[in-house]
DNA sequence: AACGTCCTCAACCGCTGTAGA
DNA sequence: ATCTACAGCGGTTGAGGACGT
């Protein structure tokens, strides 16, 4: 059996806070300090669990607390923050001055999330989703030019992608073999589909004691510090899926079609909640592969191949 | 003007971690 | 080792406002 429930005793106030009700809180905690949450209400006149008056005090009465819109600077902050840090909304408002992690949150899940959604990235893994793009269109684009068809410019793509992505990308050079001057090629990308690791990339790959975090890719420069990272935290960094793509125009293309499948062009507001959360959970492993703990983020954007 | 839908965000709920008895 | 109280965290809810028809 849990807990009882500290505003189970009928008789304790709920939901929103009178100016009285703050004015005795405030004055409060200005004699004898925030603490002591249990037997605060008592002392201070409030008919309110001492739960209450802490939310009420931390979220929202806390002279140190920056009100108004976020700003571009602290919006960044926030998304790569998230990318490394995950929903850890204490550990982001700590990073930011002035903001709680309810303010933090909210403003994620009301803002930041649904643009990047529109962007076609995985608010969760901050990485391009593709399970929005129309895969007939790039098999038809791909088919159409077998020059495509080195996926290994693809960054190295086998490490970054899922399986099922890349077995498509084999599907496609097995299928093509017919008009590829070079019969090697597609087998070549059929091997590497099936987990030989591209020349390019192996520096990631060479396992190193001791590290047990994910690496996604990234977009975003990589943050100038970021303390107290726990041990094991989970890096995960963005791509950005135009560099990515930039030189695969037929890719892109695709991927703009299939955004705007979707509904995802740049014209729309919002997406369709359900169909939003439906495609939120559904990308949660692509992109993902290990990197040591002590790696330097900054490396990557120095030594990423570009010779797509 | 009336109504319905969507968005925002303060507040709540339920759970976990920790300290002390 | 176990229990209890408490603080803190992340997810969720719902009232109120904004907006569209």
């Amino acid at each position: 059996m849990g807990r009882v429930p500290c505003c189970d005793n009928n008789g304790l106030k709920k939901g929103p806070w009178t100016p009285e009700e703050d004015l005795k809180l405030i004055n409060h905690i200005q004699i004898h300090g925030p603490g002591n949450w249990r037997a605060l209400p008592k002392s201070a006149g409030l008919e309110r669990c001492g739960k209450s008056c802490r939310l009420r005090w931390t979220n929202y009465l806390r002279p140190d607390i920056k009100r108004g819109r976020f700003s571009l600077e602290e919006e960044d902050i926030i998304i790569q923050l998230h990318s490394i840090l995950g929903n850890k909304w204490s550990a982001i408002a700590a990073r930011l001055p002035g903001r709680t992690d309810n303010e933090i949150k909210n403003y994620w899940n009301t803002h930041i999330r649904k643009r990047l959604l529109r962007m076609g990235i995985d608010p969760v893994t901050h990485a391009p989703r593709l399970d929005l793009l129309d895969m007939s269109s790039i098999l038809r684009s791909v088919l159409g030019n077998p020059s495509l068809l080195n996926m290994q410019g693809l960054l190295g793509a086998h490490v970054l992608m899922n399986q099922g992505f890349m077995n498509l990308s084999a599907t496609a050079s097995l299928l093509s073999i017919k008009n590829d001057e070079n019969p090697n090629l597609a087998s070549q990308n059929y091997a590497q589909s099936q987990g030989a690791p591209p020349q390019d990339l192996t520096q990631f790959q060479r396992p190193v004691e001791g590290f047990s975090g994910n690496l996604s890719c990234s977009s975003s420069p990589p943050l100038s510090s970021t303390p107290d990272l726990g041990e094991n935290e989970n890096l995960v960094l963005q791509q950005n899926q135009v560099g990515l793509l930039g030189n695969y125009p037929a890719l892109v293309h695709s991927m703009n079609n299939a955004s705007q499948n979707m509904g995802f062009d740049s014209s729309s507001t919002y997406v369709k909640r359900g169909v939003e959360e439906e495609k939120d959970s559904f990308c949660g492993d692509l992109f993902e592969f290990e990197i040591p703990e002590s790696f330097d983020i900054g490396d990557i954007f120095c030594s990423v191949p570009q010779t797509f």
